[in-house]
RNA sequence: GGGCUUGUAGAUCAGUGGUAGAUCGCCGCCUUCGCAAGGCGGAGGCCGCGGGUCCGAAUCCCGCCAAGUCCA
């Protein structure tokens, strides 16, 4: 907790606001009001504003973005545009989730200079954690802007601080028409992302409507303020962070019942519409209901309350059964729902995401399919794309036109998906149901969630499909909530980076063909790395391999058999460490054949990708790459599998690309000037760390890049593609080789094909057609020897059962049947066994086949044990059925007494 | 990145170590003026690929490929 002083601003003693104590929840707020004694926040203060607007007037979304924006840059602040709904500058979240996001790390760390300060920006942002309560709660939503004016401020320079800040949101609301006797500012502290500070929360009506974030703290585990269990230290800059809900000031400005009616009434009216829903808000008793209902869900957190209760209370509180209550509002949640859940599609999608089986994607999909059973619940039988088109009409993509026919094709394609998963679900709960009817159970817990979570089937498929055959199955209001939470961070890195103080000087950026340097050991580490002042040796990073070399110092030369950073440090990892001292000069050399093989196959990266933007679309990103000497492999988010001829012309392209001999230009950029210059296309290897990045332009493509590239196309040669792989859903491996190795692949084809050719004795260009002759002709004459070994059973039949004995009443036939398998033993054998003979065939080979016909099954002779003794003494096993059975053993010569076994027991 | 599931005839799927099956579809015949239904017969399988264990593998083990799904 933070002490009063954090809070005691002076700008809350002039305007007369006081310091209370909530009399509800017992946290502190400063208001304006005298006779104020709670602080504002639900469930303390209920929702007021329902019905009866805190603003003088109505604002629709893009009017009070508008008004936003403009009041903050008339008040010195530059205004910024959005950032992608993608968090690709980052690596520990998928989403953008606030607009301080978008700052972070590097901005908020204090290594990178803001884009503007003070700024300002509506960011769009999404967030799944409440996914359940979307429609229902009358207040949350998926995708939601939220509008922000932030300062970076240093120890050297602040713009302003805590008073200026809170000034400006209580002149904001004001201008807007509030009262000023409804606010109250509720001090709470805050935390998040690895950092923390005062806050307050900026309440009217019963409405979050901002939070001010004073952020000054840093997480350290041994810093002396602690918050939330988490232990901080000051930061030497300090933010402030605000975030101002631009779809609860347009809610707060009309009053409507729910935030839906209130931000897209008229898409709430078409998809009510479509789903044949009455929708009659001007009607006040069924106005009520829902106001009602956003008042009450208001006022609790749906994660700990049930829906059943909730009803219960809002049916109490208006006076009518709960299941009149649900029946009203239910097929409205689902249409907020949709209309809540469309345009985080239209974000997610137009900002370019592929949905998938991991990842960004994943949650692309959850909500596809989360939609698509809304749609179905709601009978609207509309493609899914032509409700996100609706809502990406809307937004701001100027270029939607061209995106919009690949994002419908990709909807498209996953409402196809999806309805087959659920088909191959119902026949799977339908199998699985009907076990469980058989014996009499109910399917248990177990089986839904293997349903579930191997199959995708929604529980509430599953149970409605099983109960149609008689079962039952408790399902939790907030599963998918559950469900998404977890999704929400991506994972964090392993074990943190050895970070070593200093820097070694880089010199193959500037000096990319040099072979030798001079340098002096600065250290040598208790593992044997040494670290020199400067280093023409590549250390591994962005996907390429460490170079290798060697360092010499007088007639010495030690191999360098690995080069990693450290922070901003080179260490050289020795073959036989332990030679070199501090201060020794060494002459390094580099491996130039290997890091040639290196910058070509790098440089050959960037082109392959750039031929796959232009041959697949835009929505192309790199998901990965990794190159070697004489491969690389890059992956790609695409939504379908890249065919044999869109490969064909990425190679095509990539290598015009190499002919003519574009020069490749790198150079340092600060980061936000490259931003604003290339956008974030820039960061499709990953985020590089550093206030500088480095920008490699190959013909089209510009990316930040820290590795070693050829200096004109041409040095790549040429460029291979060997195969693609799909790693996941939605991503594509392309492997390929460069340069040598481009030609060294070809040449491993070229001997495969001889070889091949060579076996079937035609030339390479009859391959295929002889392949598949013989193939053809292979399965016919299998078919012709099985036919001839019925045959042969048949015609052995007939001799066999001439040499029959009796013993103890039984026909039976013990008989060596030369180098006959297994399969001809088995024919023959059965055929005596339908004659009612007993048979004990044996082979060279060292099989052996019993078969026992009806007189011998009555009498309890079994198959099984004759070949059991038999193949025992053939030294191996066997075994079978009564009437018939196999086995074999590798001691053929002793096959004999293998077949006099096997008679012992017939006449036991 | 991890977990789970799946890969058998054109399709859907049985098949827990012992001669690869069912249903639908396909072809032919019977029946019919014709069609549907029915009856009889038939074709159609590198049991995803490669290794291993075993006398013997669709089945067990390992690897790869392909697909599905839940999660980080």
């Amino acid at each position: 907790m933070f002490p009063e002083e954090e809070y005691r601003l002076d700008f809350f003693a002039d305007e007369g606001f006081q310091r209370k104590k909530c009399e509800s929840c017992g946290k502190f707020f400063w208001t304006r009001d005298q006779a104020r004694k709670t602080c504002g926040d639900p469930p303390c203060d209920p929702y007021t504003f329902i019905g009866a607007p805190v603003f003088k007037r109505e604002h629709s979304l893009d009017e009070m973005r508008e008004h936003y924006l403009s009041f903050f840059q008339a008040r010195g602040h530059t205004r910024i545009s959005r950032y992608p709904v993608v968090a690709r500058w980052r690596d520990d979240i998928y989403l953008t989730i606030a607009s301080i996001a978008d700052f972070q790390p590097f901005v908020t760390g204090g290594l990178v200079p803001p884009p503007a300060n003070p700024l300002t920006i509506s960011q769009p942002c999404i967030r799944l954690d409440d996914l359940d309560s979307v429609g229902r709660s009358g207040r949350h939503l998926t995708t939601f802007e939220m509008m922000a004016h932030h300062v970076f401020n240093t120890r050297e320079r602040e713009i302003y601080w805590k008073d200026r800040t809170v000034a400006l949101c209580d002149e904001l609301l004001r201008g807007l028409g509030m009262d000023p006797l409804a606010v109250t500012y509720k001090e709470n502290p805050w935390a998040g992302g690895g950092n923390a500070g005062p806050s307050v929360e900026c309440m009217v009506a019963g409405l979050e409507l901002a939070t001010l974030v004073f952020m000054d703290l840093k997480a350290t585990p041994s810093g002396s303020i602690e918050i939330k269990g988490e232990r901080y230290q000051k930061m030497d800059n300090y933010i402030v962070d605000t975030g101002y809900g631009l779809e609860r000031f347009v809610w707060a400005s009309k009053g409507s019942p729910t935030i839906y009616d209130a931000i897209f009434p008229d898409l709430v009216r078409k998809v009510a519409d479509l789903a044949g829903v009455e929708h009659d808000l001007s009607d006040p008793e069924y106005a009520q209901i829902f106001a009602q209902n956003a008042r009450l869900a208001g006022m609790v957190d749906l994660d700990e309350y049930s829906m059943k209760d909730l009803r219960k209370k809002i049916a109490g509180s208006i006076g009518i059964a709960p299941e009149k209550l649900e029946a009203a509002i239910e097929p409205m949640e689902r249409v907020y729902a949709v209309v809540d859940h469309t345009r985080c599609l239209a974000f997610m999608l137009g900002d370019g995401i592929i949905p998938s089986n991991v990842k960004a994607g994943y949650l692309a999909r959850l909500v596809i399919r989360r939609t698509l059973r809304l749609m179905k619940d709601l009978h609207i039988a509309l493609p899914l794309a032509d409700l996100v088109e609706m809502q990406i009409s809307r937004l701001d993509y100027d270029d939607w036109q061209e995106r919009f026919a690949t994002i419908r094709e990709i909807l498209n394609q996953e409402e196809q998906k999806y309805a087959e998963t659920l088909e191959k679900g119902k026949r799977l709960v339908k199998k699985t149901a009907e076990h469980y009817v058989k014996k009499g159970q109910a399917v248990p817990l177990s089986e839904m969630i293997s349903l579930y979570d191997s199959h995708g089937i929604p529980p509430e498929i599953s149970q409605e499909s099983a109960e149609e055959l008689g079962a039952t199955v408790e399902l939790p209001d907030n599963f998918y909530s559950l469900v998404a939470k977890t999704h929400i961070k991506a994972e964090q890195e392993g074990a943190p980076k050895l970070v070593i103080p200093g820097k070694t000087e880089l010199l193959f950026y500037d000096h990319p063909f040099d072979q030798t340097f001079v340098a002096c050991v600065v250290d040598v580490l208790d593992d044997g790395s040494v670290i020199l002042d400067r280093t023409l040796l590549y250390p591994e990073g962005g996907g390429q391999p460490a170079d290798h070399g060697t360092l010499e110092k007088g007639s010495r030369i030690f191999q360098v058999v690995d080069v990693q950073k450290a922070g901003e440090v080179v260490l050289h990892r020795l073959e036989k460490p332990g030679e070199l001292q501090k201060g020794d000069l060494v002459t390094g050399r580099v491996d130039m054949r290997r890091r040639l093989a290196h910058a070509r196959h790098h440089t050959a990266t960037h082109l392959v990708h750039d031929s796959a933007k232009r041959v697949l679309g835009k929505h192309i990103w790199q998901a990965g790459a990794q190159k070697s000497e004489d491969r690389a492999r890059l992956d790609i988010s695409h939504y379908k599998r890249i065919t044999d001829a869109e490969l064909k012309t990425i190679e095509l392209e990539a290598n015009r690309r190499v002919m003519e001999c574009e020069p490749v230009d790198t150079k340092f950029l600060p980061r936000t000037e490259a931003e604003k210059l290339f956008g974030f296309e820039l960061y499709q290897g990953g985020v590089p760390p550093g206030k500088q990045i480095r920008v490699v332009k190959v013909g089209t493509d510009i990316e930040a890049c820290a590795g070693t590239h050829v200096t004109n196309t041409g040095m790549i040669g040429s460029i291979k593609i060997l195969r693609t792989e799909r790693i996941q859903d939605g991503v594509e491996r392309i492997e390929f080789a460069a340069g040598e190795a481009a030609v060294r692949a070809g040449q491993e084809r070229d001997d495969l094909l001889a070889e091949a050719a060579g076996v079937l004795r035609v030339p390479a260009d009859q391959l295929p057609k002889t392949a598949n002759r013989f193939f053809e002709e292979w399965k016919g004459q299998q078919k012709e020897i099985e036919r001839l070994k019925e045959d042969l059973a048949r015609s052995r039949f007939r001799s066999l059962s001439a040499e029959a004995q009796t013993i103890d009443g039984l026909k039976v036939v013990v008989q060596k049947m030369g180098q006959a398998d297994i399969n001809e033993l088995l024919k023959a054998a059965a055929l005596l066994a339908e004659q009612d003979y007993v048979a004990l065939l044996g082979s060279e080979s060292g099989k052996l086949v019993a078969a026992v016909g009806k007189s011998g099954l009555a009498k309890g002779l079994k198959a099984g044990n004759i070949i059991k003794a038999a193949a025992k003494a053939l030294g191996g096993g066997g075994g079978g059925r009564p009437e018939l059975a196999q086995g074999g053993g590798p001691d053929l010569e002793k096959l004999d007494q293998a077949l006099q076994a096997g008679r012992e027991v017939v006449r036991a």
